[in-house]
DNA sequence: CGTGAAAGGACGGATGT
DNA sequence: ACATCCGTCCTTTCACG
């Protein structure tokens, strides 16, 4: 694994450029994020120390930025997932970033290009919990909520194939 | 840890009611999926492995789903991420499913009420690389596709709080 | 960058309260 | 439901190619 280094580029000497066996790390770690150094080693033929030597690699030049058990809400009592489209006044933007993105039941805030400036994923508890939310972000521009059905695709692994191949 | 056991609803016999240890063991793995059984149980105050025996329960009952590594795509050469919002015409859906929700570039995909039915997250090396996905996913329907700038919240940890407090 | 060996730590099953 | 014990496996460091 080589940084690109466009001579000096200060804090962002990136992209890093991960070869073949970074990629199945990679991948490897993102199905199972507690599997051992050892088992890594096995499945790219490596011993435990290379393989542990390339994870803190990736893991400092920030390829690899943390570890998560993925949790089911809806089994926490959390049955109610919504995405909000927020139609924020730019004046208001710093309230809405102090006083809505902070909430708890935000699980993603995006700020994005279009009408549409910010996307929240929320869950909640019951869609009284979502009315309550969705009341408060009304009061920083137009909202336009839809309720979470099913999700097919949930945080995919990013694989080699999609940058080259 | 108790099932909400409403006599013999068949496979889903949740939610799942976690006492006061599974919910830090929750947030404890949300924020460090690689967390030792050891340090768990000095974080709780609890023996290795009833912490372990905690975690696997968890586990089980689909509370805790997985671990992953979280990656950092800028750094991997995938600069873009978007939001394409898909009104999908209710035949063409399946074909939508089978044709582009299975693009590598869909991190995630939501099935959602309103009229954009379908919610997908994607990542590209190029705007090019997303123009020809939005191509694509014009075939099945209007699109609105907007750029993410920065994303304030990313995957927050599930809590306590969220359902009862 | 890689291996191998050795010491310290974590894991997992059995057992007892 | 939890603690302790113990054999095995994993992690970490280091000397070396």
């Amino acid at each position: 694994m080589r940084k690109s280094s466009r001579h000096g580029d200060p804090a962002y000497d990136f992209p890093v450029e991960p070869d073949e066996v970074d990629w199945k790390l990679i991948g490897l770690l993102q199905e199972d994020g507690r599997m051992t150094f050892v088992e890594l080693g096995r499945r790219v033929s490596l011993s435990a120390p290379a393989v542990t030597e390339r994870v803190r690699r990736l893991e400092q030049a920030g390829v690899i930025t943390g570890y998560r058990a993925v949790v089911d809400q809806r089994r926490l009592g959390l049955p109610i997932e919504a995405v909000v489209r927020v139609k924020v006044r730019s004046l208001d933007t710093p309230r809405f970033r102090e006083r809505v993105v902070v909430l708890p039941q935000v699980v993603d805030a995006d700020h994005v290009s279009g009408e549409d400036c910010w996307l929240l994923r929320v869950v909640c508890r019951s869609t009284g919990d979502l009315e309550g939310f969705v009341e408060e972000a009304q009061r920083y521009g137009d909202t336009t909520t839809s309720l979470v059905f099913s999700s097919p695709v949930r945080n995919r692994a990013v694989g080699r194939g999609m940058v080259e191949g």
